[in-house]
DNA sequence: AGTTTCGGTGTACGTGTGTACACCGAGAAC
DNA sequence: GTTCTCGGTGTACACACGTACACCGAAACT
């Protein structure tokens, strides 16, 4: 009625996205069937294709939703007014923020986390490679924030490479843990210590690792 | 004829667990249908059930297979004859040892772990499971070991546990990559290369740790 | 006011699915 | 030599699947 055209559009694309994001919980995007959408949706199987031309795009939608929110708020996490001083600090400052910020924002997001962890090894050749895009993506970013920092000289640009690799892989592995804790505030929290204390471990590590060793 | 009956049902099981591997490629096993398992083996469908009562369980049977194996030569590659005497250079051998564990092992077991990969995030919760006991078992062993070495008594069990989970995560996504490698020497020495990095930046990390800093 | 656009409908078809059931035939047990 | 066991067969059924096609009706455009 009040209801435009576009905005009618939009607001069943919505409801198929969560649709598959709901039916998706414990099993594969793969193993998903147009018509179990459809039907969650309240919706002739058919009317399907006037969104989306393949479960696989929508996949890739749901990929793009999942990591549009973590990279901006990962990124805002190593910029500071007023850094500390020392390398040591400010590494340790960086790698609390970070894990504040994933902790606080994966559980708001639980159910896009479940399925990126899903569907990061077990999809499709196509949503495979968006996800493994985002988190180089993610990689990248972290490892030229690090070249930033004052005393960054010491690593070569494999190692920071390679130190980037590291950190993202524990956050991801954390990231998955959060996502299927399901919010239990004590499981959330004993994550966020192991996240936190393996991040300082690898971070005091790198702080007296000599590339040219 | 010469078959014995026993040897006759182990041939086709093991066929019937191959083809589900093969046929597992680049989708989850919960995409797999009875069918095309059978098709594959030469088998009518409702012979399936006279090995397994169902995909979930030939599942189970493939975890185990893909980490007894590993499991035996990663503790292998942590026992020596002649330890060397100081901290710094046991663990320096003992990651050089695992890492080249791994690097050997996955490549002649690709298919399996690609399953493990797929499945440890994807596939059913009884799947999901036993996967997931498997890691527990090598962290655990892995948390032992490391409590042996002289100088371990700088790090608290909890710290314990959170190293060798750290470690396990890392070489857990190495051998992910590793499996996907397809056995290209050049990605492979790459993924050494970097595995090995990255496990020296956490064990030095943790020789400079003081739980009660 | 008349026409076009387009999200959603309803029907229909061929195919693949899990599984029930009766059956077979050769190796094992007696 | 007779009987039993049991891996594998063949048929059959009800169901869910993806998708092609013609159609509808209201918003959007002219």
């Amino acid at each position: 009625m009040t209801e435009t055209r576009v905005e009618r559009k939009e607001r069943t694309r919505r409801a198929i996205l969560d649709a598959a994001l709901e039916l998706c919980e414990g099993q594969p995007l793969a193993a998903l069937s147009l018509r179990q959408v459809a039907k969650q949706v309240g919706v002739v199987p058919t009317a399907f294709y006037r969104h989306f031309e393949s479960i696989d795009q929508l996949g890739l939608e749901l990929v793009d939703e999942s990591f549009s929110a973590l990279r901006d708020l990962l990124k805002a996490a190593r910029t500071f007014d007023t850094p500390p001083s020392s390398d040591r600090a400010l590494f340790l400052a960086v790698v609390d923020n970070s894990v504040k910020a994933l902790v606080s924002h994966v559980p708001r997001a639980e159910r896009h986390f479940r399925f990126i962890a899903r569907e990061r090894l077990a999809g499709s050749l196509l949503v495979r490679e968006a996800v493994r895009h985002q988190l180089e993506l993610i990689e990248r970013e972290l490892a030229t924030d690090i070249a930033r920092v004052p005393g960054a000289g010491r690593w070569s640009a494999d190692d920071l490479q390679i130190l980037a690799n590291l950190l993202v892989n524990a956050m991801l592995s954390h990231a998955e843990e959060l996502a299927l804790a399901n919010g239990r505030p004590d499981v959330v929290r004993r994550i966020e210590d192991t996240a936190r204390r393996q991040l300082h471990i690898v971070l005091i590590g790198a702080l007296s690792w000599d590339s040219s060793r």
